[in-house]
DNA sequence: TGATCTTGCGTTAACGGTAACAGCGGTTTA
DNA sequence: TAAACCGCTGTTACCGTTAACGCAAGATCA
């Protein structure tokens, strides 16, 4: 592997100038710069990364920690982060984190010690982790949150607007004639649960529908078995919904055999929507009509707020919530409403 | 944070010691030993890894290519390997691969020479990927290869026995009065699916039974909908298997769905059997007989295989196919077969 | 008793890169 | 005309660590 002083022996110039080539210093005529150039494309030389990081005291990655890797969610920002990082030519570097970890702090020392972490990024329910959240800040890490439930007061965060979204379904199952629409929520313990189920119900206010009844609002937890059990009381109910909103795709693919069990054709005989756009939303048949979250782009704008840190940030910039916009996706489970 | 001269400086020895301590060399007294350890502990001290890495040219960190961390097999294996990992003090440092990436040499140099990478593991189906492996061979990274479909005579590789394994579960359905069994086949271009088709038929000539007819050996492609087409096939032929065994486990959940669908019980009317210990297996109703694979096992293997390949290695001892013993997991979804 | 070996530790010089500073021609300014 | 400035480049030192080497004191040996 050559060194940035072979280069500089072959163009005949100091390191120093080929290190000014190479961190795109303005300072270098430009006949230099080509012969720098030139004799870098010819040994083929490379920055070596460990080098460069020991004398800056920082590294160009992230940090991530995963609490369950197999998780959708987690899973799905993870790839998201990964493909971020290519195109801004950073490293994310992947931890495990596990609740009640005997030590964590110490745990965390090493990892940001070893792996030169300055710029981390917390996912939910890391990101409303109070202790966590403090000891990074005294490590100094610079860190984004990713849907939290609370805002900080100290790190920006990045999220999709959760109540938004629901109110976007829900007007969606309107525009096509529903309006007996039911619910099935999230793990309560999830902010976004909570806000799904407002947006929910902010649809029904606005348009000055009365809201559904209590049999129609079922609590889920995201899993498919918590979806299957609800979905068998919502289509065992005399006064059928004919629609159904649930609060992930999990909960929704459930609903969607309980429906074929009982012989209900989808979505002649009922609607099915969910939420994430997980895999399964199309794998499943019929395929899932769902809002996707903006992952990708949720993971772009956090890096983009690291990278921005390092310039004159004030207290009230970090505290700013960013926004991204959602997208609904209408696949096969939903249609016009016939029954009258 | 301190330095060794620090700590040099605190226990009165030079910085020679200290990281003679440090790397647990023998020429230490024991007395200044106590003595370096004592300071090392009041100034908190830990080693820079960046400073380490460049002075010995290599680091412990371990590269994963992962093509979709969203798919099951390589969601389940990153966990595994981020844990394994923690286990031995070891990094990983993971990177999106793209198939048909334009100028994915340069971007696999990028990626080894900043995340100064020298080992690294292969999942399917990358790691039967030739030009990738030739590539790796010419930059001396060391390789271990996850399950591949034919061995390679340069790196070793660790799997499970996927033809033992669906035999096992073939026997166990006939330990259960099953044997008229039908089989859902994986994807054609995994070794895997091939395998556990073998595995199938070796049951059955073993027990000196005559095996299915055609109509119960179903092609699928380890996806949901595949599965679902294939069981709506199976479920409908006049002369219907008592047990379905799916080459996976989103497959076998599919056929879950359509036997719901056309009102058979479970396992009352028809045993179903996958393959994984996928999160759906567990998450789905009925909870899922299927096969676990031993992601953690594996990938623990695979590090002491990069570990002791600084030994003394023989090029016979790089060849080596490491199985690891799987496990057949019995849950709701299989049962005697009353069926006569 | 001197020669050789061991043990225990320090000195020095890298590893590959970058920041601070200096130098040096050539303009522009006072 | 001197002073200040600018654009471009090289020198030096240092980031935190470890390998090579050296050297002193005590142990062992002939």
């Amino acid at each position: 592997m050559s060194t940035i002083y072979d280069v500089a022996e072959l163009a005949g110039v100091s390191a120093k100038t080929v290190s000014r080539v190479v961190n795109e210093d303005k300072a270098v005529k430009a006949s230099t710069r080509e012969k720098v150039l030139a004799a870098m494309a010819q040994l083929d030389y490379r920055p070596n990364a460990q080098a460069r990081s020991l004398r800056m005291g920082g590294k160009t990655s992230i940090g991530l920690l995963l609490e369950d890797p197999t998780s959708g969610y987690q899973g799905r920002f993870h790839h998201a982060m990964l493909a971020a990082c290519m195109e801004s030519c950073k490293y994310l570097a992947v931890e495990l984190y596990e609740q009640g970890m005997a030590d964590w702090q110490a745990y965390l020392d090493r990892f940001i010690t070893d792996a030169g972490i300055k710029d981390m990024i917390l996912l939910p329910t890391l990101c409303d982790f109070g202790p966590l959240k403090n000891f990074l800040k005294s490590r100094n890490i610079n860190c984004v949150l990713i849907s939290p439930s609370t805002p900080d007061n100290h790190y920006a965060s990045v999220a999709m607007d959760d109540r938004l979204a629901a109110r976007d379904v829900v007007e969606y199952l309107f525009s096509l004639g529903h309006t007996k629409i039911a619910h099935i929520g999230g793990h309560p313990d999830h902010a976004a649960s909570i806000l799904r189920r407002n947006g929910f119900y902010e649809a029904y206010d606005a348009a000055g529908l009365t809201r559904p009844p209590a049999a129609y609002m079922e609590q889920g937890y995201f899993s498919f078995k918590s979806g299957f059990e609800a979905a068998e009381r919502l289509l065992a109910l005399p006064d059928r919904p004919t629609a159904i909103f649930a609060c992930n795709d999990e909960m929704a693919a459930a609903s969607c055999s309980v429906a074929h069990k009982r012989g209900l054709r989808i979505p002649q005989d009922i609607s099915i929507i969910g939420f994430d756009d997980a895999p399964i939303s199309s794998s499943v048949w019929p395929a899932l009509s769902t809002v996707r979250q903006p992952y990708l782009e949720m993971a772009r704008r956090s890096i983009e707020i690291l990278d921005d840190a390092g310039d004159t940030v004030t207290a009230s910039d970090r505290q700013i919530r960013h926004i991204i916009p959602h997208e609904l996706i209408v696949r096969e489970t939903t249609r016009q409403c016939d029954i009258t």
